[in-house]
DNA sequence: TTTAGGG
DNA sequence: CCCTAAA
């Protein structure tokens, strides 16, 4: 490559940090695996069948203990028990919570072991006549077909995974880039590549995506009613998709659970405002299972304290084991008996938060948002994977844990609490689970003083009537939930207060606030056809950036360019070491502010044709050591 | 509908 | 990412 040009604009301003890149890519990021591996869910019940699937898969497990019922399961578990017990503060609501009611219902409930299982295979959901292998990215979208082809040739010099992209090794050629969505990126499974692969041809996406998701709200939720399109880390879409099968198994559920589950719900009701939905995990690896704590993680402790249910998949090795590091862990409370999970190491955090917020989602009615909690500590980089984050197999996921904050995501709900998985639900109608209707935003109110701030926040926004929700959300359920409703305030005020509190919220957000879209992270390959296509076009024509480099990726806006755009050039702009997420080749960011200098100053805003030409900046690999020394360079 | 920015 | 004012 010739040197050409020198772009005097702002370089020698930035100080390109020369940190070398610090380790957060090279940590131990195993093998990019497949992301579609771990993006399997299912969900399978019964105790039973865990222990069957356990006992299958490995009997070297060296923890057996499959059997979560009282601590008798886990070997560890007492240590476990015994922990949690002195973390186990009661919240003032929280009395209810050691019960002894409740205690029987968690023991009982253990027997009804869930317990789900992300494997690679797919998504067949057992039995879910729904494994939508292909789902749509939309509702709305036709229901197309399975996955169309992709068409490779569309795909210019898009590296096909990410890894291989090295600092300075992107192709130097202008092809265009395109980027069709394909998520290269960990973070989607492969279920989000089918969806867009077909979706070449329209580009109304996000617009239209979004319109449609506000109407969803309101009417279209209470018309959609039956898709099953049940996918797991599906993202934008998958939401939508989701609160139709909320509703559809809110349904379904709801009467099973009212039957069933009746007093628990009281309790659930009071634990989930306590912070219930402490989780606990356990490595099904290496690490024997062991019970997480943190700061906030007393809530796992706290819940397995609270039950005294025992890890039912203790050391079971995963069956899937061989195909390639996963990470295998376990989660229980009282209210998700048990919960396997298996993600591949490769996976990021923001996957595992998601696919263990399905499965919580499903299980318990969604309105929460899940936490992850390494060593005490919030992991909140999405993006980085589980092997980067510390979170493999090798390393001990003892002190792994979540945490469930009342999130965005919107519960649908009604007033009452969902219910605790009912082992049938699940296991028939698996399709439903991931439709939980919401419960009221769950953990609400956690008066706890462990949840933190962080958790809770949202909420205590006593928003409108609780009721609301339930009759305008759940055509059927109203009934039955506003009975629900009213038996439960009778139990207790704390009760009461809760209900009130609760419902509002997941009301108010999600009839009136759309789903928020679930965080795509740009993976480094987009970042590359960004900048490439910011180059050439220069800032202020997102519209057309979006369509020369983005067109066929649906989830992204112009105006997702746009904000890109903006982070880029402030990632660029900080040292490596404030940057998080998955690190962007120094070479782009040198790229993105040579581009940026450039066209700050050639206000190219409207000039529509400026092609900068190949603004490109070859950095020798200066840009890693020096700062602004190296000058970069554009070659035309 | 797009841009441009703040949140 | 979302929300919006402007254009």
């Amino acid at each position: 490559m010739v040197f050409k040009k020198r772009l005097d604009y702002g370089f020698n301003t930035f100080n390109v940090p020369n940190v070398p890149r610090a380790p957060r890519s090279n940590r131990r990021c195993r093998s990019k695996q497949s992301v579609e591996d771990s993006q399997i869910c299912a969900f399978e019940l019964l105790a039973s069948l865990a222990r069957k699937l356990l006992q299958e898969s490995e009997s070297s497990a060296s923890s057996n203990a499959s059997e979560g019922h009282n601590g008798a399961a886990a070997s560890e578990s007492t240590t476990e028990n015994s922990d949690i017990v002195k973390e186990f503060k009661p919240a003032k609501g929280d009395r209810n919570l050691c019960s002894p009611l409740l205690e029987d219902l968690c023991v009982g409930k253990s027997e009804n072991g869930f317990k789900q299982e992300r494997d690679a295979k797919g998504l067949d959901i057992g039995k879910s006549g729904i494994a939508n292998t292909c789902p749509s990215k939309d509702p709305f979208e036709s229901p197309m077909t399975c996955p169309a082809p992709l068409n490779s040739k569309r795909d210019v010099n898009l590296p096909s995974r990410r890894d291989p992209i090295p600092n300075a090794s992107f192709p130097r050629h202008r092809n265009n880039i395109k980027l069709v969505s394909r998520d290269d990126d960990e973070n989607f499974s492969r279920f989000n590549r089918l969806n867009y692969r077909f979706k070449t041809s329209r580009r109304p996406t996000r617009i239209g995506e979004r319109r449609i998701r506000k109407l969803l709200t309101s009417k279209y939720w209470k018309v959609a009613p039956k898709l099953k399109d049940f996918e797991h880390s599906k993202a934008d879409g998958g939401m939508k998709a989701q609160y139709r099968k909320r509703k559809t198994y809110y349904n379904y559920d709801r009467y099973q659970y009212d039957t069933l589950y009746k007093k628990r719900k009281f309790f659930d009701r009071s634990s989930i405002v306590t912070s219930d939905g402490g989780i606990s995990s356990e490595s099904v690896c290496n690490s024997p299972e062991k019970v997480v704590d943190g700061d906030k993680g007393s809530y796992a402790s706290m819940s397995h304290g609270v039950c005294g249910i025992p890890p039912l998949l203790t050391g079971n090795k995963a069956s899937h084991q061989s195909k390639d590091s996963h990470v295998k862990f376990s989660i229980k409370s009282f209210r998700i008996p048990e919960l396997y999970i298996e993600v591949p190491e490769s996976a990021t955090v923001g996957s595992l938060k998601r696919t263990v917020m399905e499965a919580v989602t499903a299980l318990l009615g969604g309105g929460i948002r899940v936490g992850v909690l390494l060593q005490g500590k919030k992991v909140r980089d999405d993006n980085r994977t589980l092997s980067q984050t510390g979170i493999s197999c090798e390393d001990n996921l003892d002190s792994l844990g979540f945490t469930l904050e009342p999130g965005p995501a919107k519960a649908p709900p009604p007033v009452c609490s969902e219910e605790p998985p009912l082992p049938i639900s699940c296991d028939i109608a698996p399709q439903h689970l991931t439709s939980f209707p919401a419960t009221p935003v769950v953990d609400t109110e956690i008066p706890d003083a462990t949840s933190g701030p962080l958790l809770l926040t949202n909420s205590v926004h006593p928003v409108d009537t609780n009721h609301e929700p339930v009759t305008s959300q759940t055509d059927v359920l109203t009934d039955q939930s506003l009975l629900e409703s009213r038996a439960i305030v009778p139990v207790s005020a704390m009760n009461v207060e809760a209900l009130a509190v609760i419902p509002a919220i997941p009301k108010v957000r999600k009839s009136e606030l759309a789903q928020r879209r679930t965080r795509r992270p740009f993976s480094v390959l987009e970042v590359e056809a960004l900048v490439q296509a910011v180059e050439e076009l220069g800032t202020g024509r997102w519209r057309d950036i979006k369509l020369r480099a983005f067109e066929n990726a649906d989830h992204r806006t112009y105006v997702d360019l746009k904000d890109k755009w903006k982070t880029l050039v402030h990632t660029a702009k900080i040292s490596p070491q404030q940057r998080r997420g998955e690190p962007v080749p120094q070479e782009l960011l040198d790229r993105v502010l040579a581009a940026h200098a450039y066209w700050s100053q050639h206000q190219a805003k409207q000039q529509g044709k400026h092609q900068p030409g190949t603004l490109r900046i070859t950095d020798g690999e200066s840009d890693r050591n020096g700062v602004a020394t190296t000058v970069p360079t554009v070659s035309v």
